[in-house]
DNA sequence: ACCTGAACACCGTTCAAGT
DNA sequence: ACCTGAACACCGTTCAAGT
């Protein structure tokens, strides 16, 4: 049977989960699909598209609507809380979403959903794309970050002050303060 | 005459400001030197190391002093810019900045001023690493983001919104004033 | 002390040729 | 349409051997 680009993606993000960005090479790929590394260039046009892809599907899951009885601001907070959710356990998932997001900025779906909830906040339109990158700085700064540290840690070393799930709730707090929502 | 290693660092330091992260090789590094590869390794432990210092040096010129008028909340927002200032015209510095401060936090010393400013601003102690990471993300992410959209055009594809001094401006200001100084 | 030469184990991408 | 085989032009790192 032939191969398909959904494997090719499959294969990828499932590298990435168990091994981190380092070891996602198109070679090791193949190698996971048995195939040569020139099959893959059938499926996908080089290995920046395939990470877009990649990235689109770690955030494939996050969900677009927010709990009916929530306010604005909690529909914001809530979904900057998916995102995290959905790439924190996975290696290097914030640089392959920042990545996607330069590369093809209408591919990750709930990253322009954010924009939208802002505005219904109360956001002016003019400030929301602005205010769409402040947040999403802070949800990436914050899993880059505590990924960093537990991947120290596994190597021995001290890794600062705990960036955890308090950390990124204050923040967000303290962004949606400052917005005034 | 023998290479020393500041010669190492100036020559990884004009390689990333004339031609990015991607050009700047251990090889190519070594051809600019006329030395052979080898050499290299005799003056900096491996590449991160390297940029580790390349990182250090971008931020060197940072001073630590605030104007002396300055309130402690624009002692705050002054450093930021001065940061982003020093990082703006160099390609990928954002990307350098971050990999040095998780290999080694203390290396990049105007970075922890950021906090000690904050600390003098009226943020708390237990929450002034994180407001320093609040506010590092977002000038990271600010000069990335403007660095990412030059490139685009650069080769012809349109990169969204301007995201240049005023949204970046206006992020320090919206963060400092959730954290209420 | 400082560097060369050469190797080891990798990369991403392309492309004629096969089926 | 889909894949193989093989090449091209690179990487980072190590290390015996030279000076």
């Amino acid at each position: 049977m032939a191969l398909t680009r959904e494997q090719v993606v499959d294969a990828a993000v499932g590298v990435l989960a168990d091994f981190g960005l380092a070891d996602l090479s198109m070679r090791r790929l193949a190698r996971e699909l048995d195939v040569q590394v020139g099959a893959l260039y059938w499926h996908v046009k080089n290995k920046q598209e395939l990470l877009v892809d990649v990235a689109a599907r770690l955030l494939g899951d996050v969900g677009r609507l927010p709990e009916a009885e929530a306010t604005p601001r909690e529909a914001v907070a809530s979904l900057a809380t998916a995102i995290r959710t959905a790439l924190a356990p996975v290696p290097d998932s914030a640089e392959v979403v920042q990545l996607a997001q330069t590369m093809q900025p209408a591919a990750l779906e709930p990253l322009t959903w954010l924009r939208e909830l802002l505005e219904e906040a109360g956001v002016p339109p003019q400030h929301s794309a602005w205010a769409r990158h402040l947040l999403l700085n802070h949800v990436l700064g914050s899993v880059a970050a505590q990924q960093d540290r537990s991947s120290l840690e596994a190597v021995g070393e001290a890794g600062g002050p705990d960036l955890g799930e308090d950390a990124f709730a204050w923040g967000v707090g303290t962004i949606l303060d400052g917005l005034g929502i």
